[in-house]
DNA sequence: GCCGTTTTCGGCCCGACTGTTTTCAGTCG
């Protein structure tokens, strides 16, 4: 008897990308490979948990026909699936284990297991270091030693890498790009950093310059590169010293919107686009649009060009994700998507008070030069013990030091706050005479992370129904590629913030990114109001609100859902009111400029 | 395996680079 837990929609991915790699292997149809290969794609993009839809709901998914369905409904059913154990029986062990390294595919690790017996990523080193792995098709020993370093510096496909760790990384390379090609043009960043996504795989880098190949020359040979990949006339692909994969193309000037909307994908939206023009009669590539019947290339000066070329208002690259941008492009039903600049105060933050780094006049000082109207000073609260959390006596005097301080300094406002502890049954971490002399009140999960579904929703939903409470900050916890969400009903979650007023943040700071996208979205159609929030511990932390902005425009998030893109007059209306008003304030503030 | 105001059968997005090849397969994005 095996307790089967929830599988999570990448669980469901996984799955179906090894089947579409053991059918590639066994060379099967390259079209029934692909349909489950997309199929393992749509699962990435969706706004809900497999696990917990109705089939109607199953067969809505662009990619999910009969065999595709009956697979997800069975996994979700039992935790395993027959023809998957079946084909992974029929086929030799360790394919997909070995195909996880670069260089290697379907095809090869196939022969490899068939022809040499390997079956993992060590009997492959040894195979490689004995000179045997070259006796396979197609295998040389430049082939070889090529694959040998990806394995020893261990390497593998899918590792992907928060966006707060590669975009600085990406900015230095343009940087140093851009000084030692001065005459480069256009150069920019495009793939998922464009599309802000929360991971990144690698940097895809396009631009345009006269010498292509001095560009390239240029590139690879740039001190930051650890590995030169591939090294062609246009398009060259290396691994810098910090492990992480750049690309760059060097395209004409005439074919630069239509490459940077291609390299931007995703894939997914780029396949829907070219579909798109196929039904006018038109071929999209990387250099314009071909007509079918002529040959003949159109060129774009614009992606916007292109979008309107296909009759469609331009999208967002944050929300490229086919995940039903395109129908509602179609339908003129695009949101005005938030933007930095719409942000206006920020409303979490700490300082040498508690865990922060820098004193409160610092903070103050780098809040007002990062372009904030008014900040809360978020401190956090007793229980918070590993963050010298404040006691009730100090948080008074913190109060009022915020408070002088606030008369002192020109030019932003201050207000004073709490990120609170919420106790693991639902309570406050202060008593609520010392949080009713707060301006903002954030209440956070910081202990017994580990609560089970049903004792944490509660917990949560507890703490909402509290007067005090305005925010809860971070909801789910989780540390990008460091420690899981907590388990908890979003759903009833949201739907509890609805009736208390209270809102969820949307927390900036690089490491969590909390919510993420796909909560957002949900959250706005169960009609949640959101702030945006940097967490700074540091000074140069006030700048990371694109981050949380982005996260929010790629959740299709308006600057109407987040209060503080409120003035702050209008702000401080907005958290003067009783909670359960709060959110019927906003639905009739006027929000045009 | 999926899909359809040209189709329930016959199509299925597009191209660069590499290395091994006498015209292309494999891999990747």
């Amino acid at each position: 008897m095996t307790t089967t837990r929830k599988l999570q929609n990448s669980d469901f991915a996984q799955v179906f990308a090894d089947i579409a790699t053991l059918l590639k292997a066994r060379g099967d149809s390259v079209f029934k490979t692909r349909a489950y290969s997309r199929a393992a794609d749509a699962i990435g993009n969706l706004q809900f948990d497999l696990a917990e839809v109705d089939e109607a709901k199953l067969r809505s998914i662009p990619g999910f026909g009969d065999a595709i369905v009956s697979k997800v409904q069975e996994l979700a059913e039992t935790g395993s699936l027959n023809y998957f154990d079946k084909l992974k029986a029929e086929m030799p062990s360790g394919i997909l284990e070995i195909t996880q390294v670069p260089g290697i595919g379907p095809k090869t690790a196939m022969n490899a297991a068939v022809q040499l017996g390997i079956d993992s990523r060590e009997a492959l080193e040894a195979s490689i270091e004995s000179g045997e792995f070259e006796s396979l098709p197609r295998i040389s020993k430049k082939v070889a030693q090529n694959i040998l370093r990806h394995l020893k510096s261990r390497i593998s496909q899918g590792d992907r890498i928060p966006i707060g760790d590669v975009l600085p990384e990406a900015e230095r390379v343009m940087q140093a790009l851009q000084e030692a090609v001065p005459e480069i043009r256009n150069l920019t960043y495009a793939g998922s950093l464009r599309r802000h996504r929360e991971t990144i795989g690698d940097v895809d880098m396009l631009c345009s310059a006269d010498d292509p190949e001095a560009m390239m020359e240029a590139f690879t040979s740039l001190p930051a590169v650890r590995d030169v990949m591939s090294k062609g006339q246009t398009k060259s692909m290396v691994v810098m010293d910090s492990g992480l994969q750049f690309d760059l193309r060097v395209v004409a000037d005439d074919a630069f919107a239509a490459t940077l909307l291609y390299f931007t994908g995703s894939k997914e939206h780029g396949i829907r686009l070219r579909d798109r023009a196929n039904k006018r009669g038109l071929s999209l590539n990387e250099y314009g649009a071909k007509s079918i019947e002529t040959d003949e290339i159109e060129e774009f000066s614009s992606e916007e060009a292109i979008y309107q070329r296909l009759d469609l208002p331009y999208i967002p690259p944050e929300i490229r994700e086919d995940s039903g941008e395109i129908y509602a492009a179609e339908h003129d039903e695009l949101p005005q998507l938030i933007t930095v600049e719409d942000v206006r105060g920020d409303l979490h933050s700490h300082t040498d008070w508690t865990d922060g780094r820098f004193p409160m006049e610092e903070m103050v000082e780098a809040a007002k030069e990062a372009g904030f109207e008014y900040l809360a000073i978020t401190d956090h609260s007793k229980s918070a013990v590993v963050a010298s959390g404040l006691s009730v006596e100090r948080l008074v005097e913190h109060n009022e030091t915020v408070r002088a301080l606030d008369k002192e300094v020109k030019g932003i406002h201050l207000l004073t706050g709490s990120e609170m502890d919420i106790l693991t049954d639902g309570s406050m971490d202060y008593p609520d005479d010392a949080l009713d002399e707060l301006d903002v009140v954030l209440g956070s999960i910081h202990s017994s992370m580990d609560q089970d579904r049903k004792t944490m929703t509660a917990r949560i939903i507890t703490a909402m129904e509290n007067e005090n409470l305005d925010i809860v900050a971070h909801l789910t916890t989780r540390l990008i590629g460091k420690r899981a969400p907590v388990d908890l009903d979003f759903d009833a979650i949201c739907r509890a913030a609805v009736d208390t007023g209270t809102l969820l943040e949307i927390n900036a700071s690089t490491h969590r990114l909390d919510l993420k996208d796909t909560h957002i979205r949900r959250a706005i159609d169960l009609g949640v109001l959101f702030s945006i929030g940097t967490d700074s511990h540091r000074i140069h932390q006030f700048a990371d609100v694109h981050y949380g902005v982005g996260m929010a425009r790629r959740g299709w998030c308006t600057s109407g859902r987040v209060v503080n893109t409120l003035p702050y007059t209008a702000f401080i209306k907005f958290i003067s009111t009783p909670k359960a008003d709060r959110y019927a304030f906003i639905e009739n503030y006027d929000h045009k400029p």
